[in-house]
RNA sequence: GUGUCCGUAGCUCAGCUGGAUAGAGCAACGGCCUUCUAAGCCGUGGGUCGGGGGUUCGAAUCCCUUCGGGCACGCCA
């Protein structure tokens, strides 16, 4: 379906058109003044000087031409230029109810592409902690927003996997247990398939490890030397490698369960080892890739740049590979198994030069065509209420899952405060509320701005928050399910005319999905869709309060504003579905 | 130093492909529950859109400049 914007506008650049004048003047636009009209167009003005003729003159020709026109109920022109219009309440109804009747609620998809969100980016044998929100709830919900628009969104956690932290853990377990099979060169038979060790030993040994090779250069020295190991390939490191990653893995999935996050692809730096041998001897034989102070790098400048930007490193200088080095190869891995149209990097934005310097990197070697589009989402620092990056009362950094359970808990007191309901309700519906509460209270903020965490502020019900969100789907759903009781049938209704201002305000701000949509999947903003819900969730609540919906006596009528509301609910429930969190039956 | 992002009400944030009186929420104050969930709705007060120039009929929005802050600038990720 065309977007109602779109509809608008055409009619008005036809009026001008008609009127003797160019159509590209007739772009309408919602009013920002919506005690004068709901919608209003000013080419009239910027159309006068070009014209040599007073701006209102070509408006009340205008309007004049638009007398006839059943798309609205009234037009005006008005000093010193402006075209004031409002919508026929016939043609919005007619616009909500084909909206309600197709798939996607109407909404053109644009061409479908096969997309690679990368975003997540846990280091394996670390508790993922606070860093790791944002990250997986932006990138999660731009995966989602991407899928609703009809695309093939693969996500991808890309974890690393491959560095010196995985030398380290192993050296600590040495030290603790050196009798494990694992470090016996010599030894040939099978390895236990039991890990010898549990997530919360690899969380201590880690810090623990990496605490000692700071202090203890022959420490150090055994770590590195047991990453070389892995990487060539021993088969015992190999094997509790794999260990590790098992138990590490299932941690991450079973954290980013409880926040709604699912990835396609498991992978990570270690995945595509296998490539980077042949990548850089290829790079280094075209002649890309050169010699600099001893490390292996491409030049990324531009004539066009308005800043030195340094070449990208593909090897160190000591021959070893780096983060770079595995993401230029990844790319190169996409490109070979799924022939993407677009790659798009989730992670802090302080990583803009660092993603900037990659994908020029990766075009100059030919790695990727220019067809592809290369983005880097970069999201800025979660503050606490003092406006310091996010720590613990003591200082720490505080572990995501403890973070999770934190809201969840406060969600599950309050809830016990306000209704006298049965604990496991209590739990289950503040699960639900407390994680709205948190994705609603990131995602709700542009991406790339810095956020200050407010837990009192994101759990509220009041305001621009998950909670209230999901409150207002709640009453809906209350109310439809008191309509079905009464012998209702959904099936049959269908939406009428609006019989009252806030119905209309209603209908216009559903109307206005496709046009929401369209931009939140072209900026990839997330916030864009939260602004959208909060509108519609505040048009609904007025509509409720100023209309008697299940007491209405005109059977069809009422039909009509079930019809409504079902719909409004329907919507309300994809977008906090983009958003990544769902809403319960009663709260 | 260079680059980049940000600066909007007491606080937290929208608005930024230029339009009429800059919007929400919180906090403050005042109304609205015998009736669909008051976790709601309606209303009042609160702003030199960091400052200064410029472009324009018109600028929070575009350009320049300046101040303040964050961040990044070759072997970390």
């Amino acid at each position: 379906m065309e977007k109602l914007l779109d509809l608008i506008s055409k009619e008005v650049m036809d009026a001008f058109e008609k009127a003797g004048y160019k159509r590209e003047a007739g772009r309408v636009s919602v009013s920002n003044r919506p005690d004068l009209c709901e919608y209003q167009c000013n080419g009239a003005m910027a159309l006068a000087k070009e014209c040599k003729c007073a701006p209102i003159n070509i408006a009340n020709a205008v309007s004049d031409a638009l007398k006839e026109s059943r798309v609205f109920e009234s037009v005006e022109a008005v000093m010193p230029g402006f075209i004031n219009m409002n919508l026929s309440p016939a043609f919005l109804a007619d616009y909500v109810v084909k909206m309600s009747e197709s798939d996607k609620f109407g909404i053109d998809l644009p061409k479908s592409e096969t997309i690679i969100v990368d975003y997540g980016g846990p280091n394996v044998a670390k508790a993922l902690h606070v860093g790791h929100l944002r990250p997986a709830i932006i990138g999660e919900s731009i995966k989602r927003i991407l899928k609703f628009m009809g695309h093939k969104v693969i996500g991808d956690v890309h974890m690393g996997d491959w560095g010196t932290p995985m030398g380290l853990v192993m050296t600590e377990l040495r030290e603790r247990k050196p009798d494990l099979p694992y470090f016996d060169e010599s030894y040939t038979g099978e390895y236990p398939k039991e890990p010898p060790f549990t997530v919360a030993d690899l969380e201590e040994i880690y810090p623990t490890a990496s605490a000692k090779s700071k202090e203890d250069p022959d420490y150090k020295a055994r770590a590195l030397e047991a990453t070389l190991k892995l990487q060539n390939g021993v088969r015992g490191y190999r094997a509790l490698w794999d260990h590790i990653m098992n138990v590490s893995v299932n941690d991450m999935k079973r954290i980013y369960e409880k926040l709604n996050v699912e990835f396609d692809l498991w992978n990570g730096e270690s995945t595509v080892q296998y490539l980077i041998p042949d990548m850089v001897k290829e790079m280094k034989e075209s002649g890309v890739a050169y010699e600099s102070d001893g490390a292996i790098v491409i030049d990324v400048k531009k004539d066009t740049d308005t800043k030195e930007i340094p070449p990208c490193i593909v090897v160190k200088s000591d021959g070893a590979s780096l983060y770079n080095t595995t993401d230029l190869a990844t790319i190169k891995e996409r490109v070979i198994k799924y022939d993407p149209d677009q790659m798009i990097y989730i992670t802090d934005k302080r990583q803009d030069l660092y993603f900037e310097q990659v994908f020029r990197a990766a075009l100059k070697a030919g790695l990727v065509s220019d067809k592809v589009t290369l983005s880097h989402i970069g999201f800025g620092t979660m503050n606490g209420k003092d406006g310091k990056p996010f720590k613990t009362r003591d200082g720490g950094v505080m572990r995501l899952e403890y973070l999770i359970k934190d809201i969840q808990d406060k969600m599950y007191e309050k809830i016990k405060e306000n209704k006298n309901i049965d604990d496991v309700e209590a739990r289950k519906t503040a699960d639900i509320v407390g994680l709205s509460a948190l994705l609603y209270g990131d995602l709700s903020n542009q991406a790339v701005k810095d956020y200050v965490f407010d837990v009192d502020r994101f759990i509220s019900f009041e305001g621009n928050t998950g909670p209230y969100i999901l409150y207002t789907i709640v009453r809906i759903k209350s109310i439809i399910s008191k309509y079905k009781e009464q012998g209702g049938d959904l099936s049959t209704l269908k939406i009428g005319t609006p019989v009252n201002a806030s119905q209309k305000d209603l209908m216009k701000v559903l109307a206005s999905l496709s046009q929401t949509m369209e931009g939140a999947a072209a900026e990839l903003a997330p916030h864009r869709v939260c602004a959208f819900i909060y509108d519609l969730a505040n048009a609904f609540n007025s509509f409720y309060h100023e209309t008697k919906i299940l007491s209405e006596e005109n059977e069809a009528r009422k039909g009509e504003f079930i019809a409504l509301i079902n719909f409004t609910k329907n919507v309300l429930e994809a977008c906090i579905d983009m958003l990544g969190f769902e809403a319960p039956e009663r709260m």
